[in-house]
DNA sequence: CCGTTGACTTCCT
DNA sequence: CAGGAAGCCAACG
């Protein structure tokens, strides 16, 4: 089976504990050692669509915590509300208390 | 094979 | 502090 770079994300990104939220960098350091390729990770979400299972793209926003993939969902407000129906408090496409939520592909939740 | 793009990040102005 | 440009890596045309 070959793994490609997408599939290593959407693995990753399924793993993503409920009421939790994670980086593209955190993805992307934890996938290719280069936070820099947070690129990579946006553009295997904009696969996801097409990928089986779901993938819960929206507990994966940017370093800051903010929703900026929220437009290539099927409403703007379709990433806030899926994240407020987890637990995770959303202020103008800003997740409330990030670090608190924030969680890292090495770091299973406890 | 080369150029463009992309749901990012960081530096510079 | 806010906005713009550069850097990064991989896939697509």
């Amino acid at each position: 089976m070959k793994k490609d770079f997408f599939e290593l994300v959407y693995q990753v990104v399924r793993c993503i504990p409920k009421g939790r939220v994670t980086s593209y960098s955190a993805i992307s350091e934890y996938l290719t050692g280069s936070k820099r390729s947070a690129r990579m990770v946006g553009w295997a979400m904009n696969n996801s669509h097409n990928v089986h299972p779901y993938v819960p793209a929206h507990r994966v926003v940017n370093h800051q915590g903010l929703l900026t993939g929220f437009r290539h969902f099927a409403t703007p407000t379709q990433m806030q509300e899926l994240l407020e129906a987890e637990g995770i408090p959303i202020k103008d496409k800003q997740v409330q208390n990030f670090e608190k939520y924030f969680w890292h592909p090495n770091q299973l939740s406890e």
